[in-house]
DNA sequence: TTATATATTGAACATTGTTCATTTTTGTGT
DNA sequence: ACACAAAAATGAACAATGTTCAATATATAA
């Protein structure tokens, strides 16, 4: 008969969350290329091997960092969402949120996208059905514009409308391509996804 | 008085190929992640420091594959476009053609948006100009469609217009995403870039 | 309290990219 | 042809890194 063990649990579980801090604290300061285990070990407060009874290993510890950015991220889009009713706007102040959200949040953004597991590794399905709330919001705003869509055009769309968006964002913050600044990038993508609503009402007759 | 010294620079020049071909090959074969300096020097037929002697570090190397690759993409994306007068239809077969090469040369078209430069150093600018490649072809079918727009505005929306579109194929051959199979990723690419082209159009009376 | 199961530790290991003293090769002047 | 200087090639050694594991410490159960 298992009852719930507290001492021995509760230690594991704060160290886990130590970690944990430590690897997002890292990784946001200094980016995910920047990240060390034992700079991680030694902010947690515990010996090297530590991590390694708390996480599989490091790439699993980023997956977990991952986790609580998505969730960030999601929560933001979901507010936006929320607080818009009419569709067009919407879709609008969705794109323009995750350039903000991506701004504001950059190396944490950037290790989203940025992290590989090892080769010939999966990434686990709990973290791929994470992604989710990348696509999720923009479903219903493009259902309103065009009824006659089904289930699968709209995921399609969704997603591809997302990976659209992501381009931009993405290209316009690497240092491979030349710099933008925040408020004409803004106006660049509002008014690209304007471009593309636009469109997507035209074909809609 | 320097004459053009020959035994020596051209086996510098051999040896620098060697090892280019050999980066080349290793990141065709396996990935950016899977390349290694000691691999990389055995297939070249030299000792490892050899590589330090021809090259700055393996991050240059990998720098000059990628200007391999942009060359070849470029080339294929001018050969699009010189084959397609009418510009509806050239920007959608530039999109597809960006699709097949992503597709075809998988891992050396990912080594160019994964590679990263160590901590604090930039991209050095002969590479960076390099990158126009992927955005000039789509200027001038632009520019046909709407012949209001000056040098600026095009240039900005070339940049998204690639961006939206290597956001699409990025996000479509992640591991990270739900694959989709390459015949119907390519008709939702198109479709896509009809309706951007239809926005575009639409805002244009 | 004692015994067993579990967790923590950090030294040791394996794998990397990079350096550099040594050796080999190439160019030049006599 | 020979000797000397300059350059390049070599690969052992180094430093940085993720990971393992035998030893130690701690927590739970009897």
């Amino acid at each position: 008969m298992k009852k719930e063990p507290t001492k021995r649990e509760l230690k594991k579980q704060e160290l886990k969350e130590k970690l944990l801090q430590a690897a997002r604290n890292r990784i946001k300061d200094n980016g995910l290329s920047g990240l060390r285990a034992r700079d991680i070990t030694s902010d947690a407060g515990c010996a090297l091997g530590g991590l390694y009874t708390a996480y599989e290993d490091i790439d699993n510890l980023v997956l977990h960092v991952n986790s609580i950015t998505l969730n960030a991220l999601g929560a933001e889009l979901k507010a936006i969402a929320e607080a818009e009713r009419a569709p067009v706007k919407r879709l609008i102040k969705l794109a323009s949120g995750y350039l903000k959200f991506a701004c504001d949040n950059h190396n944490l953004w950037s290790a989203l996208f940025d992290h590989r597991m090892p080769d010939g590794v999966d990434v686990p399905e709990w973290h791929l059905m994470e992604h989710a709330v990348l696509f999720e919001q923009i479903a219903m705003p493009l259902a309103e514009l065009n009824p006659k869509l089904d289930r699968d055009e709209l995921a399609t769309l969704s997603r591809s409308m997302f990976a659209a968006v992501h381009g931009i964002v993405s290209i316009s913050l690497q240092d491979r391509f030349i710099a933008v600044p925040r408020a004409q990038l803004d106006k660049q993508l509002t008014q690209f996804v304007e471009f593309l609503i636009k469109g997507f009402e035209a074909s809609n007759k």
